[in-house]
DNA sequence: AATCAATCCTGTTATATATCAATATATATA
DNA sequence: TATATATATTGATATATAACAGGATTGATT
C-alpha cells in the first residue's frame, strides 16, 4: 500500500467528509487526513482479507468491492457489494481485532484508509463524531440484514430480479449497466448454483425482460422484473 | 405499561449495569435509572411494534421474546430471539426514528425501558459510553448477520439441528430444555415449512437423536447432532 | 495462430422442499 | 362439559432446485 496524496479533491469536498465525519472540526479533520493513506486496488485485488487484522477504517471513493466470507465448509460467499462512498468493513470493527470478510475490489479502486487508534480517540473525545457513527454503523447494518432476510424468503427467480434491479437502481442508477460480477459471482452473492443463474437470465432475455449484450445487461421491461422481483 | 419499581436488585447490580451501562459514572446511571421504567410482558404480548415510534431503549432483563418482521408478501419472518441481558432493538435505534421488528415475548418478561433523549444526551457527553455501545452494536449485529449468513446455506436438516443446538447452548445451556416457540414459530425462525420442521423433528427422534416428551427436547447424541449441523 | 483455462450455456436427471390432504392432539372458549 | 380453534403429525404428490454431462464461447498466455 502506498502512502500517497489523494488526487481527487481535498477531503473536506468529498465524500469522506460530507458523510461519516461531519461533525469534526476543520483541526479534527486536519488531523484525520494527516493520518489517512491514499490507495488503489486493481480489479480483482483483496483490499482487506479476513481474519488479518484490522489497520483502520477504510473509506472507498472510487469503485466497487465486494465483500465476501469463506464459510466453514469452505464455500465462498458474497455477503454485499461495497458502492463509492461507503466505509466498508464499519460492521466489525468495533466488535473484532480482525476482519469479518474479505474485502475484494470488482472493479479499479480508489479508497483511503483512515488510522484506527485516531478514529478512536476522536469516539471518545467528541461525542457527536460518535453519534454520527452509530447512525452509519446502524443504516449499513439495517440495510444488509434486511437485504438477506428479503432474499431468503425469494426463489430463484425472485433473487435474480432482484440483484439486477439493485445494480441498475442502487448501484449504476441505470437500467442499462456493465455487469461487474460473473455469473459465479452472482450465484455466491445471492445463495445459487451458477446454472441456474445463467438458465433464469437466459429466461428472462428469451421473455424479453432484459437484453443481454456481452457482459452489459438492460433492462426492457421493468414492470415485469419488479413483479418477478416481489412476487417470484 | 406501569412504571414500576424494579423488583430485582438494584441497577448497579444488574445485568443493566455490567454491560453496555459500565463506562457510565455513578451520578449519570443515577439519573438514568431514575428516567426508566420497569414493565412486564405475559407470554405472547407485544412489547414493541414494527413501525411504532421507538419509546427508548429496551433491555430485557428476564424471559425470552422473539424479533420478527412481516415482509412485503405479508409472510412473518422471525430473525432472532433475545436473551435476559440484551438490548433489544438496539440494531435499527440509530437509524430510523421506529421499530423495524416486532419484540414478541415468547416466555413471561421483564424489562427496563429507558428514555431515548437521555441515552441521546449521554453519548454526545460521554465518548466511552458511546464507543461500548458501538461495540455491543457492532456484536450484535455481527451475531445476527453470521447466523442468518451461516443459516443460508445450510438445507433442512442442518438448520433444525442448528436451532436445537442454540437453544440449548446459546439460551438454556442444557442439553434437555422446554422448547419456548412452536413448530411454526421454528419454520418462520429457519425459513421452512412447518409440516418439514415437524417431519424433521421425528426423525430425529426416530434415530436417537434427540428424545422429545410434550414440549421437552433432550439432545441424545450431541456428536450426531453436531454432524448434521455441519453437513445436513 | 495454437493452447489452455475459465466462464457461459443448455439439456437431462436426481434430490430436496413445498404443497395438499386428512387425522390426531392439544388449547382455549362458551 | 361441550365446542371451537390452533397446533402437531403423517402420507402422497407436485414443484423447485441441485447435480451431472457435454459443448460453446471467451480471454489469457505462449
Amino acid at each position: 500500500m502506498n502512502k500517497n496524496i489523494c488526487p481527487g479533491n481535498v477531503c473536506a469536498e468529498c465524500g469522506f467528509r460530507s458523510s461519516v465525519f461531519s461533525k469534526l472540526s476543520d483541526e479534527q479533520l486536519d488531523q484525520l487526513t494527516a493520518n489517512k493513506t491514499f490507495n488503489f486496488a486493481r480489479k480483482g485485488e483483496t483490499i482487506a482479507k479476513q481474519d488479518s487484522p484490522i489497520k483502520g477504517f477504510i473509506f472507498l471513493r472510487v469503485g466497487l468491492a465486494k465483500l465476501t466470507r469463506v464459510n466453514p465448509d469452505g464455500r465462498e460467499q458474497i455477503i454485499g457489494i461495497a458502492t463509492p462512498n461507503d466505509f466498508v468493513g464499519l460492521l466489525s470493527i468495533f466488535s473484532s481485532k480482525s476482519y469479518q470478510y474479505n474485502i475484494i475490489a470488482i472493479e479499479d479502486c480508489e479508497y483511503c484508509c483512515v488510522d484506527y487508534n485516531l478514529v478512536m480517540n476522536l469516539i471518545s473525545t467528541n461525542g457527536d463524531f460518535a453519534k454520527t457513527l452509530l447512525e452509519k454503523i446502524s443504516q449499513v447494518s439495517d440495510l444488509m440484514m434486511g437485504t438477506r432476510l428479503d432474499l431468503e424468503l425469494r426463489q430463484l427467480r425472485g433473487r435474480v430480479a432482484f440483484i439486477i434491479c439493485y445494480f441498475a437502481n442502487e448501484v449504476y442508477k441505470s437500467p442499462k449497466f456493465n455487469l461487474p460480477i460473473s455469473r459465479r459471482e452472482i450465484a455466491e452473492l445471492i445463495d445459487m448454483r451458477v446454472e441456474n443463474v445463467v438458465r433464469i437470465l437466459s429466461e428472462f432475455r428469451r421473455d424479453n425482460i432484459i437484453r443481454i449484450e456481452g457482459t452489459t445487461i438492460e433492462i426492457v421491461d421493468p414492470d415485469k422484473l419488479r413483479w418477478i422481483k416481489m412476487h417470484g
